[in-house]
DNA sequence: CAATTAATTAACTGTATGTTTAAATTAGCC
DNA sequence: GGCTAATTTAAACATACAGTTAATTAATTG
């Protein structure tokens, strides 16, 4: 009845071929649907159709874009987050010889990413510390000499000349500093409600974590 | 060949039919059993089936114990989970008002409760700070009160009398607090093959902690 | 010892996964 | 303009696994 002979019951459903020079890009956005869909269901339950749809394709695109999903999450991977973990370890690399000065460094290195990076410690909690995360292996072997290592030994290295109170453990204060950190991050949308607290920002957060290693460090200052 | 007509194949394989009067409190070997898949596929992705597996039996035995999924979850928060949290609550509850004495009890309480339920930490991150976490609304309505709120108000009344470093903020202490205990925990699996540190026994990782929060607090102790 | 109830499994039905293949539509180059 | 290569969808495939119903065996009770 309705003019020609065209069989689609929804005019917006795409057929099949080569699009009009529109959307470049789908990788990019397939890139950061894939994250999205990491975050809200679990890189393991995320699903290839969840991640098409949420970029509004099929499928089929995310397997010709990258081949495979361990393929996807390797792109994830390097083009995503490896970029940080080399800003932040380029940044703990360039501050002096000062507990103070370098746990600052990584708490002020964080949250700067965590700013254009929201999804971070939300995935590093469920990826890489969870069982089964598929991200644990990632730090062992990729991250791990860039950034918690580093970070152990310098903290080792100042506490045997007496600068750093002797009662800690270099290695657990890495582990303390992620506690301190990614956590209260990942965390973020829980305490909110549970305080009902709409007035803390990130810059209160960043001062609150600031104060409690300042003192906590016990470093005697006396020279 | 093999005598008797009997059909079966795996002459182990249980055929269906109630027991002989074997193997009693089905009931808490299921628990144990989801509590294991809770942990190892997170609650969502832990299907009645591998529950069943676990345990040695078939998932429609689950369904007849439980009735369902949910009502699965419900017993396993009211009989695994709440006892805990009353346990941690009462302990906080007992002790003077001093920063100090109610960061230590909230350590001590926690650390010794995870001897006995060594799954508390990782499966509290997944899946209450986790995003879609099964059990994040039980804090939100059952254990808050108990516990979180209570500890946020005792602090806030402690700063107001000077009894605590200023720059701090009482409800992130909260989270400061989760941060370093829970979550070390629930990441000694990583830290331990990070660092390799096998001299690192629950004894050293409280007596961190505590010494980290010692002086963390900034109390002057001075009267 | 018959009837009923409790405990257990086998089988069913449905849905979702990741992947592959074939076809369709357009872009880019000679 | 015509050819080839690039990009996209539809459809199908092969598993795998979800939660539930129906049948089967043993214990318990009158």
């Amino acid at each position: 009845m309705a003019a020609k002979a065209r069989k689609h019951r929804h005019p917006q459903a795409r057929r099949p071929g080569r699009p009009r020079a529109d959307e470049a890009n789908q990788r990019e956005r397939l890139l950061d649907a894939a994250v999205e869909c990491f975050c809200s269901d679990g890189i393991a339950a995320a699903s290839l159709r969840s991640i098409a749809v949420k970029a509004g394709v099929t499928p089929a695109l995310v397997h010709y874009y990258f081949g495979s999903k361990q393929k996807l999450l390797d792109a994830f991977v390097a083009e995503r987050l490896m970029p940080f973990v080399g800003a932040l370890g380029a940044s703990l690399g360039a501050v002096g010889d000062d507990p103070r000065a370098l746990v600052t460094a990584f708490v002020r290195g964080l949250h700067a990413a965590v700013e254009h990076l929201p999804w971070l410690p939300g995935l590093w909690l469920r990826e890489v510390i969870g069982e089964g995360g598929a991200l644990r292996e990632v730090l062992l072997e990729q991250i791990s000499p860039a950034v918690p290592r580093l970070l152990a030994e310098r903290f080792a290295a100042l506490q045997k000349e007496g600068a750093l109170n002797d009662d800690l453990d270099p290695r657990l204060l890495v582990v303390s500093l992620v506690g301190l950190t990614l956590f209260p991050l990942a965390a973020e949308p829980v305490w909110r409600r549970l305080f009902d607290a709409r007035d803390v920002d990130h810059a209160a957060l960043e001062r609150h974590t600031l104060a409690l290693l300042d003192l906590g460090l016990g470093v005697t200052d006396a020279r």
